[in-house]
DNA sequence: TCAGTTTTTTGCTATTTGGCTAACCATCAA
DNA sequence: TTGATGGTTAGCCAAATAGCAAAAAACTGA
């Protein structure tokens, strides 16, 4: 079972989730609350977020905080490092116009 | 059939073809060479980078060309941007650290 | 034209995914 | 203790995915 943050966020449905608890910690409810699936369904997602620890449960009595992590988002941020030069390279731009001549 | 960008590089060949490609247009024999899968299994991959135009095909002959497309693969960085803030934002870290007590 | 090369397309599998319902724990408040 | 609330787990299904082998295109060069 490869569970990785890049698999994670290939769902639309966990992108919007993550969207949501990146403005504060919400619980599972609170969460299904602003989608038409059922608690289960989102509760699935929330576990799979949280298998790849970007998000990260925090248990108050019996209702469960999900917290986002930004360490984990941050390798993202990391892998697309090497490709970012791409777009912000003026050498690149000049290398585009070149090969639509 | 969903086909967006996260849903692209949610495959670790697919990351690993893209990591190749952004050094300099390859065609899909050259890029199948450097992986244990099949000539057809690569292709499929490649068409699928396409699909969602984060590589773009030139014709050479009877070869060709994928170039890596910048432009797609911002739209990831885009996406980013408003949890980048979170790992950035120093308050977060004191946030982070009352959590932890 | 014809043989050879490059690439895609076409089935065909096995596995994974996302969604549902129903059942199951755990905790709170009467 | 008992009912309600918050959350997860189990079992099922349809659709999508990743992989392969084999066939078909498309082009090159003799």
């Amino acid at each position: 079972m490869r569970r990785d943050v890049f698999q994670a966020i290939a769902d639309p449905t966990r992108r919007a989730i993550l969207g949501l608890i990146v403005m504060g910690a919400m619980t599972p409810n609170a969460v299904a609350a602003h989608f038409d699936s059922t608690r289960q369904t989102i509760s699935k997602h929330i576990q799979i977020l949280t298998e790849c620890e970007v998000l990260i449960q925090k248990k108050t009595g019996r209702e469960i905080y999900y917290h986002f992590n930004p360490e984990k988002m941050k390798e993202i941020d990391i892998w697309l490092e090497r490709f970012r030069k791409m777009w912000e390279d003026s050498f690149n731009q000049l290398d585009n116009l070149l090969n639509n001549i």
